[in-house]
DNA sequence: GCGACTTTTTGACTTTCTGTCAATTTCTTG
DNA sequence: CAAGAAATTGACAGAAAGTCAAAAAGTCGC
């Protein structure tokens, strides 16, 4: 075996790479129903067989697709997890990391949430949903541990029998289920709702400053942190459009 | 025609419910793959074109099963909304409603996150869509309603640009994002997650606190108020079980 | 309670997609 | 280049959705 991959192992990881990027984009552009196997067979030239080859079914490919979402989430994660200062301005960047996130990669997102659905999740290998789990719990500690350190440092103190965990979820919750309503009730507009993210960003301001987590900000205060945070430690990424919605 | 429905409407209609009931048992013991349209045919022992009778076909049984518990909570917040007290004490109804409306009919919430789904919810008519967008937009009228009023009596004053929507949505984006985790994420328990329902009320409490909306209370009068919304405006529901939880 | 008309039921049929597998082709390696 | 390994193929079986013409059941005026 050479040190390099036989040109047939290349040509397979090609194909592999182009199913998912496929897969993503009728996903994209026509929703979930539109995607069957028998439509990437198509869409690449190839067997069902072969397709069946990669994955062994329609789940776990997007639980694989899903997998390498919450990879590149965690690795946001990480990033604001880790930036410098105080620990509410870590937990800022994790808000940040959160908003990037949704905004630009929106496939990764809708990956994430269909993957949730037991009759996607069921039929998946216990193997992979494991490694799933793992990066979810990963991400969960990362933010437990932005708590935890606010703790330490004497900036949060937990009150009514609540550990860093349930905070953590409570903010996931947040942002992950004004995210899902955003998606899913196209009409949101029409009630009065301009822009999920500054809803977020105001729900979460309000429930940091409501548990006494200090320094306490106001939105104004929030608005010049978050600025800062996207050029400082996400300054690779795309920016966020539209910086005050 | 009689003022009476004829027999034969009768048993339509006494069929319709035992469709729905049966789908909904099916649901919750077997999960969303063992509902089939055959399957039910099988159950009520007649023909798969009787089912289709009822309903255009899946999707339709599912999002009027999903009407069906839209209603109710619509009921509850309705109750809930126009309870006696000050704005503060209402808000609280509110998420003692959605509480009591996730314990007690657990089969209600599964439902209406179903019918979210897009390959679900795109299939279905623009008729019952509409129906089910109208329910949708009256729960969160009355819950913005209780904003409105906390504002109009000097309770709360919001900042940051935000509207009493997206006050709402925020409130209701924590609430459904954290059911729909808990639904979701089976291994919450190893990570320190004891009580989603703690975890959720916590959150809104300091939400809440946070947007400054008076009075701002502690977790223990949080708790006190709690026990006296469920025992006078939901006394005839089933009472919470675990209420420390 | 009879005959004409309407409504409902039925299940065989078509379609669509999943997932399998034996035969065939292509690739690798000594 | 030959022989064994690996990948590809598409026909096939299975499951469920959804259709529809024929049959059965129900309604109603007389």
């Amino acid at each position: 075996m050479n040190a390099k991959k036989s040109t047939k192992q290349q040509e397979i990881e090609l194909r592999d790479q182009l199913l998912v990027t496929t897969a993503g984009q009728i996903l994209l552009t026509e929703g979930f129903a539109a995607l069957s196997m028998e439509r990437l067979a198509e869409e690449l030239n190839t067997a069902k067989g072969t397709i069946y080859n990669h994955y062994p079914n329609r789940e776990e490919l997007l639980l694989s697709m899903a997998v390498k979402a919450i990879n590149k989430r965690q690795e946001m994660f990480d990033a604001a997890s880790t930036s410098p200062g105080r620990s509410r301005d870590r937990m800022l960047a994790v808000g940040v990391a959160c908003e990037i996130y949704r905004r630009s990669y929106p496939l990764h997102f809708v990956v994430e949430s269909i993957v949730r659905h037991s009759a996607i999740w069921d039929r998946c290998t216990e193997e992979r949903r494991d490694l799933m789990r793992k990066h979810e719990h990963r991400c969960m500690a990362l933010v437990a541990g932005v708590v935890r350190s606010a703790i330490a440092d004497g900036d949060l103190k937990l009150t009514g029998g609540i550990n860093p965990e349930e905070m953590t979820l409570s903010l996931w919750a947040l942002t992950f289920g004004s995210y899902i309503i955003d998606m899913t009730s196209p009409s949101l507009k029409d009630i009065g709702i301009d822009s999920i993210h500054r809803s977020v960003r105001m729900g979460t301001l309000n429930m940091l400053n409501g548990y006494n987590w200090l320094p306490l900000w106001s939105a104004e205060e929030h608005g010049d942190h978050l600025v800062r945070i996207c050029q400082t430690v996400f300054s690779e990424e795309t920016p966020l459009p539209h910086s005050a919605n």
